[in-house]
RNA sequence: UCCCAAGUAGCUCAGUUGGUUAGAGCAUCUGACUGUUAAUCAGAGGGCCGGGGGUUCAAGUCCCUCCUUGGGAG
């Protein structure tokens, strides 16, 4: 008999932070979870092996990138993602709902689909519900995202009633698909996630959220957030939402965020994450730290000798200078970012481990509370 | 010694028949990045236009002279 998808350890006594585990054919993860972002079959910079050395449990991967290129054809050959990438840990793939946002230049809605053009080649493409279930059943993700809109912000009410109409009638259609056509291919579960929409409404939040557990999830994630809003709106729709999902189902908080915002939404009740942040800053010079914030590329670290963060447990963060990683940015060194992108996951991760360790123990308020102010406020 | 070419931002170079406040790329410095079209993008600082003299209402641009560098001739 397989293990429950989602068992909660332990709840916080001060606030609504809880501390779980999901199980999926391919790890165990305890949650709060960070997942970082592998959009095209790599986290980019990063080797699996070294993922694995930081105890990395789950990655994403993206539909809509994927299915442009390689194809689905390939992957399927390759015997799935999880083979075709060399990766031994959970795979949740995004839908495509957050491509159809950010390229809303290349596509066009209707109540079918999203229509859109390849920004590679220009060919014409169509993701309906059903399409998008299938082509992650193809990929052969552990956790399958339904396709949604996610709205812009600002956004009139009506209009966000409208797109909220919209991605319910999808996430029906998704939630069909996934039940009734959708075999796994490979031998593992797959499970499926609705996305919580409604823009800055409370309380189109509040009923889309409970639309979505009547139709029934295995998880809900909470989307279009992050699009721009000052954080605290942003909390305050966390707020709302959670009251609404279920307290034994996990709750993914998509594309969050700052290690400010994840704390925060962790107080809320949120148990998983995933942002190109760490990744895509690590590259472009930012790292984040024990010690707050930095950028690397800074005059003021030319000669310094101290160590990345002695605190992150990871090869990059332990063993070179920031001196060093100085140098190699500014040369362009493939190595830089090799570097800054493995400590920046690293600090990801130990933070979220760290906030699970808190809460087990009972210290996650008081943690937290001394985190941030070292964080915001370093020497 | 003579002939030719070239001297403009730290570097490599644009700069129209003389006409706004002399530009670019790179470098330097700083910032942004939230379900990745991003090893990306944005901003800032930085000039005795080789020196001097002249022509002109006006010179980086035309003339003279000197200096420096490169090439060629002897």
């Amino acid at each position: 008999m397989a293990k429950d998808f989602f068992k909660i350890e332990k709840n916080d006594t001060n606030t609504k932070a809880r501390a779980g585990v999901i199980t999926t054919d391919h790890s165990e993860i305890p949650t709060p979870i960070f997942m970082p972002v592998g959009t095209q079959g790599t986290v980019k910079a990063i080797y699996p092996r070294t993922l694995e050395e930081m105890d990395t449990r789950i990655i994403l991967g993206n539909t809509y990138h994927l299915y442009l290129r390689p194809g689905t054809d390939i992957i399927n050959k390759f015997g799935g993602l999880h083979k075709f990438m060399n990766w031994k840990g959970s795979i949740l793939t995004d839908s495509g709902g957050y491509q159809v946002f950010s390229l809303k230049d290349l596509r066009k809605l209707s109540e079918e689909g999203a229509h859109f053009a390849s920004y590679l080649d220009g060919s014409k493409h169509m993701f309906s519900p059903e399409k998008v279930v299938e082509i992650q059943r193809l990929l052969g993700s552990d956790v399958v995202m339904v396709l949604d809109e996610c709205t812009e912000y600002p956004c009139e009410k009506k209009d966000a009633i409208k797109s909220m109409q919209l991605s319910e009638k999808w996430a029906i259609r998704s939630r069909k698909a996934f039940l009734e056509d959708s075999e796994p291919l490979y031998g593992f579960r797959q499970f499926q996630f609705g996305i919580g929409q409604g823009s800055m409404f409370a309380d189109l939040r509040r009923e889309y959220a409970q639309k979505l557990v009547d139709i029934g999830f295995d998880a809900y994630a909470i989307g279009g957030l992050s699009v721009g809003e000052p954080a605290e709106l942003m909390y305050d729709m966390i707020e709302v939402t959670n009251e609404v999902l279920p307290l034994d189902k996990p709750r993914y908080l998509m594309g969050v965020g700052t290690p400010e915002n994840i704390l925060e939404a962790i107080e809320r009740g949120i148990d998983m994450f995933d942002c190109v942040m760490p990744t895509r800053n690590a590259r472009n010079g930012q790292l984040f730290t024990s010690y707050g914030k930095i950028n690397i590329r800074n005059a003021k670290y030319k000669y310094s000798q101290e160590l990345i963060d002695p605190m992150i447990d990871s090869y990059a963060s332990q063993n070179f200078t920031l001196g060093y990683l100085r140098h190699l940015m500014l040369s362009d060194e493939i190595m830089g970012l090799m570097l800054a992108s493995e400590h920046n996951i690293a600090f990801y991760l130990w933070l979220v481990r760290t906030a699970r360790e808190k809460i087990l123990s009972g210290e996650f308020s008081s943690w937290k509370r001394e985190f941030l102010f070292r964080y915001n406020n370093p020497e």
